[in-house]
DNA sequence: AACATTGTACAGTTTAAACTGTACGAAAAA
DNA sequence: TTTTTCGTACAGTTTAAACTGTACAATGTT
């Protein structure tokens, strides 16, 4: 009765946590995950978690693999154990903070690199004679939007110091 | 023909200037009527975006509202007009961020809120003996997440100077 | 070599979210 | 006042995402 009481509060912190780690758009399955990590006493095997969070295998397979894409977790060796162990990362501000700020970067590129592609296009339909007023509010809206995507870009890369 | 060519280059920018507004956490639909608003010529009713978008009346009020409460749009008086105008406001940057990061400062508030009062009922149920070990990771790395949600907190707070 | 165990791909199912149509209260028009 | 028109609440439906169970390839064990 006193063990489960630990076994609550784990519980409450796995909840509250994982909920900030879904702001890093994870999904709640992920952020419950690394959470439930996090506060582990050992590396945990994919049948343990499974258990622990009671999803199926398949489900943690995936979201192991996803946290492990994003850096956030570490498969661990243990000679003799056959299964992979995985713990989390520990440095909570850092890991998020770079693992998002790449994305965001990744992310406003393809954007602004799609849309220069259609400024381009844009501008090949000037020369034949469309509804001017239109046109121009179109080209100057864009130039607004890749310039967003400018200073988003910069924004960025500045955290990244 | 000609003047469709114009309607396909809009469609393109609304296209990927959405998919970089979804990254603010609006949904799909915010996103694109907030960038179809951005490119309007004049301030559109609910039943103009409904049949730009393609979207029924119902989606497209909750949409606006939702964009409104975000202080993305704003609504526009016109005297004989009974129906509600809005437009898109115009600083993208700044509009944005200040949405996003109030946002996270409000988000990452509430959660160390909760972590706090969980952190209390730690201390409580140490005076009980429970497993020393367990309690003492726990405590632990719950002072880690704490330490984690400071650092946010302060990380967005200073962006808002 | 035969067998057992592990992680994951895939198809199918369940669950949640997005979206629609009808209905209704509020405000303007007749 | 009666009638029309608007925005939105709500219940029901459709669509998309999350999740599971089975099967299989890869690796380890006997």
């Amino acid at each position: 009765m006193l063990e489960q009481n630990t076994e609550n509060i784990r519980n409450k912190i796995v909840i509250e946590f994982a909920k900030t780690i879904e702001m890093f758009d994870l999904t709640p399955l992920e952020a419950r995950l690394f959470a439930y990590l996090y506060l582990a006493e050992k590396p945990l095997t994919l049948d343990e978690m499974s258990e622990a969070l009671g999803k199926s295998k398949t489900s943690m397979s995936k979201s192991i693999r996803s946290l492990s894409d994003l850096n956030l977790v570490t498969l661990v060796w243990k000679k003799g154990v056959r299964k992979d162990l995985y713990q989390a990362n520990s440095q909570l501000f850092k890991l998020f903070m770079t693992s998002y700020i790449n994305k965001w970067i990744d992310a406003t590129n393809h954007r602004k690199d799609a849309l220069d592609e259609i400024e381009f296009d844009l501008e090949q339909s000037n020369k034949k004679g469309i509804t001017k007023d239109e046109r121009d509010r179109l080209r100057h809206q864009l130039t607004n939007i890749i310039d967003f995507h400018k200073k988003l870009d910069s924004f960025f890369r500045e955290l990244k110091q």
